[in-house]
RNA sequence: GGCGGCGUAUCCGAAUUGGCACAGGAGGCGGUCUUAAAAACCGCUGGGCGAAAGCCCGAUGUGGGUUCGAGUCCCACCGCCGCUACCA
């Protein structure tokens, strides 16, 4: 019996170091080897690693280690996502500099990961606040800025209070909040830096079609996010005091412009800079007022309560109708939004909800019905009367149907996309009045942070030039160090940073004291990886070319919009300029599930963490690996239990004593060299299913069933070993069977595989440096199969027959063996699925 | 309101194109070994009958449908969970 004792930690610390020494998972491009690129998301320094963690980068691990055993060479990198807002808050905290906590956090999950045992390249680490990367995204700016890709603007933006900076749309998150800190943002109006996202709109939502290894999930929220609709831009002539039509146009965007007779008033968004111009001085002023300021008092966290009632007030001026020349009257409402489409908006009372409310609320015309949902014939719909002048019904209809009340244009087919909106589209383009057009719902991503601990923006004020970036050749722009982050110090109070010269006149300028946003640093790191220590540029295009797109890329859900689809924007955006030559960075998207407790997320704030370095200390770090991955898929969310480890750790001691066993009886020659009996054969049958199950599991990521397929054979060998007596079990088998699984094993658990394969098999070189087990299927096939009867589609019986039987003869067999069942009844119908079963169909 | 996902044993979960529902683990019960315990190994773990082999019945949130056959496909409903939201 064997004596191997499980000792996970003199194990896992012996082959750390080994592997360090050997060079193990440094990768090259010049094997002739085909490539694999694994990637993980890279961690934010948040303080040392948590079970989210854990699971993730155990999945990136398992599959890198696997594709290399497959024959891949592989590109396994890992860094740190440095900058960010957490650090500053951490320095003020604790009274010392970003810098010092987000270093020593780095070191500290440094120290994890390689206790964890990761197959990290460690030459090719990226911390994004190390000043030889972030040059490069400086470096990146510049060049997107000469392509026109960036942008300094004025608009509405969203203001963390607590952050005190500054967030992009897409940062905005939940109920109008901060993603990071999750506090209520505010709308300001400032000048920011923007980098031109919208340009790039549609081939970011047509590309999500070439990439079919993401989840649809993901994709449909970027589809989303992007918000393509289409439509048409109908200008409306603003009439004077007078009610006169004058020359300035106000444009609007709808999607239904079929429905254009319908509009019965017009809308203008509280914030729309037209507003305080056409009521100044006037009697409608203080009511418009009243709903402007309305507006604005209201907080997001109102906004969210119930039913949203609507407020509107009569400007007292009109617009004239393009397609009728009738005059309707414009009103504004805190329904419409100054960010989306122009801020003005047709309304139709007949054909929207919200507009049908409004209409009933502030008792504005319904009629007249443009697109009724009754069907209405062309000859009746030609004549006014046919169709309802007054509406007793409680809602609009957004439906399609036939057009009525609308000219020339009454008996097409209405709705999106209909015959009828392209009619009238085409009416108003020819007359200069309108044109189709499509509406993007994604903004522009603004990237400018009040911040301290980022990447300076690398540009100039001039007084006489204006804006100036900084010339490429004197980048980089270094983050000053000596800031004082507890008293609340930014760039902005430093003049030793911000004095300068302009680049263009020579003149004293003032340098941009932002920062970017941290998600331009991540939104090209995987690149710097291909090429990491490069000193002359970001990377080299060969080398982004040789690596790129990344084959698996793995990580949360909660990057589905953000970070996914700037990497996206970058991607395109360096293909424009040459730098690379495809145009998507993640060709397949594991996206894992949440590692909670008691049904909540994990965190420090809730004080239910359970931390891993607690439960390597009691089990090895094997045993978590192989442990998270067993206890669900991985895009799953995971409840994390105790239950369940002493099992993992059971079942790896387990595997241990029969390779032990088998090495063991193999040396002293205690048992025969090749016996081929019925238990041997079934051993080796098992051993091949699970080869080809444990492979086909990896590829599927269903990491839990290669697992059970592992435990699966486990348990076979010992079903073997009890059921032959030592002395007469087959030797080579044996042996054959604890090298398969040491090598199945190797991904899931790969300290006590490489000791098991070294010291216990006397496998010379690293397990890990192994060929993958082949799969033969035909090893897998019996001579017999067992098949089962039904009879009405209940099992009534199981047969055992050759495997090479005839249809026929399988038949024949099939209904003896049922014969209780069919006796005296007229078979209808035989369906025989071959290897699975046999369905007979009787009368009665 | 919209979009998406999920619902299988006491618990976590298998079942890849429709084909013997519940693999694997956990927990529970029992056995072997032992003075005893732990560990290890073995067995049982939906209900009924049976000493056992086995036989019968039930069962994938609910109700329908398609099919020789449905956890899987279709329709409706219930419950849970995400994301999104006056998007014109």
């Amino acid at each position: 019996m064997s004596e191997f004792v499980y000792d996970p930690h003199r194990i896992e610390e012996h082959w750390q170091a080994e592997w360090v020494t050997e060079g193990l998972y440094r990768a090259r491009e010049d094997t002739g080897k085909p490539k694999k690129y694994v990637l993980e998301m890279f961690p934010y320094p948040s303080g040392d690693i948590h079970m989210g963690h854990v699971r993730n980068y155990t999945i990136g691990d398992v599959i890198a280690r696997q594709a290399s055993m497959a024959g891949f060479e592989v590109l396994h990198p890992i860094g740190w996502d440095a900058f960010g807002l957490p650090a500053e808050n951490a320095a003020i905290k604790s009274d010392s500099h970003p810098a010092t906590w987000t270093y020593a956090n780095i070191e500290k999950q440094m120290a994890s990961f390689k206790r964890m045992g990761f197959s990290y390249d460690w030459d090719r680490t990226v911390k994004s606040c190390d000043v030889d990367y972030y040059r490069w995204g400086q470096w990146i700016f510049l060049k997107m800025w000469e392509r026109g890709l960036v942008e300094r603007k004025s608009s509405p933006v969203n203001w963390c209070p607590s952050c005190a900076t500054v967030l992009a749309n897409e940062q905005v998150v939940g109920d109008s909040q901060c993603w990071r800190c999750k506090s209520v943002v505010t709308k300001r109006e400032l000048e920011q830096w923007y980098f031109k996202i919208t340009d790039y709109a549609q081939r970011l939502l047509d590309d999500l079609d070439e990439l079919p290894g993401w989840p649809e999930r993901v994709k449909s929220m970027q589809a989303n996010w992007i918000g393509r609709s289409e439509g048409a831009e109908v200008q409306f002539a603003l009439c004077d005091e007078a009610d006169k039509p004058t020359d300035e146009l106000i444009t609007v965007f709808t999607t239904r412009p079929d429905t254009l007779f319908g509009c019965t008033f017009f809308l203008l968004a509280p914030e729309h800079p037209l507003v305080a111009r056409l009521v100044e001085g006037t009697e409608y002023a203080s009511a418009v007022d009243e709903v402007v300021a309305s507006a604005e008092r209201e907080t997001a966290v109102e906004r969210q309560i119930g039913e949203r009632t609507k407020h509107g007030a009569f400007t007292g001026r009109y617009v004239e109708n393009p397609v009728d020349g009738r005059l309707v009257p414009i009103w504004v409402a805190d329904y419409v939004l100054m960010d989306y489409g122009t801020g003005a908006v047709m309304a139709v009372p007949c054909g929207d909800q919200r507009d049908f409310e409004f209409a009933r609320q502030y008792g504005l015309p319904i009629v007249p019905v443009v697109v009724p949902a009754e069907q209405v014939d062309a000859v009746s719909s030609a004549v006014l009367g046919a169709v309802p002048q007054e509406v007793d019904w409680e809602a609009a209809y957004p439906g399609p149907g036939t057009m009525v009340n609308s000219g020339a244009f009454s008996g097409l087919a209405g709705g999106k996309d209909s015959e009828g909106m392209h009619a009238v589209a085409a009416w108003l383009a020819e007359r200069g009045l309108g044109r189709e057009s499509v509406n993007f719902r994604l903004r522009d991503w603004l990237i400018s942070r009040q911040r301290y601990w980022g990447n300076p923006i690398p540009a100039v004020h001039c007084p006489t030039c204006g804006l100036v970036p900084v010339p490429i050749e004197d980048l980089p722009v270094v983050l000053p160090m000596d800031i004082d982050i507890t008293k609340g110090e930014t760039l902005a109070d430093h003049p030793e940073f911000y004095e300068t010269t302009c680049p263009k006149c020579g003149g004293a300028a003032k340098r941009e004291t932002d920062t970017m946003d941290t998600f331009t640093c991540s939104s090209w790191y995987y690149l710097r990886y291909t090429d990491a220590r490069n000193d002359t540029e970001p990377f080299s295009a060969d080398n982004a070319n040789y690596w790129m797109p990344a084959d698996q890329y793995i990580g949360g859900i909660e990057h589905a919009i953000l970070h996914l689809l700037y990497s996206r924007f970058f991607t395109k955006v360096l293909q424009d300029m040459g730098m690379v030559d495809f145009p998507e960075p993640f060709t397949n998207l594991l996206t894992q599930g949440m590692v909670k407790l008691d049904g909540t997320t994990m965190s420090k704030s809730k004080g239910n963490v359970v931390a891993p370095e607690d439960m390597i200390a009691k089990y090895g770090c094997d045993t978590l690996r192989a442990y998270i991955l067993f206890m669900a898929p991985p895009d799953k969310d995971l409840e994390w239990s105790f239950e369940g480890l002493d099992g993992m750790f059971r079942f790896l001691a387990r595997v241990s004593r029969f390779v032990d066993d088998a090495a063991e009886e193999a040396a002293a020659g205690n048992g025969v060299a090749a016996s081929g009996d019925p238990a041997s054969k079934k051993l080796h049958r098992e051993m091949h299913r699970v080869i080809g199950k444990v492979t086909d599991d990896v590829a599927r990521f269903q990491f839990n069933t290669a697992i059970s397929g592992l435990m699966e054979l486990t348990n076979a060998a010992y079903d073997y070993r009890r059921e032959v007596p030592a002395g007469e079990r087959d030797l080579a088998l044996q042996r054959d069977v604890a090298e398969t699984l040491v090598l199945l094993m190797a991904p899931f658990a790969p300290h006590l595989a490489e000791e098991l394969w070294r010291e216990v098999l006397g496998g010379g070189s690293s397990v890990h440096l192994q060929a993958w087990p082949a799969f033969d299927a035909s090893a897998v096939q019996s001579d017999e199969v067992q098949l089962a009867v039904q009879v009405n589609g209940k099992v009534r019986g199981k047969i055992v027959v050759a495997a090479d039987f005839s249809e026929q003869d399988v038949i024949a067999v099939a209904l003896t063996a049922v014969a209780d069942w069919i006796e005296g009844k007229e078979v209808k119908k035989v369906v025989v699925v071959a290897g699975k079963l046999v369905s007979v169909v009787v009368a009665g």
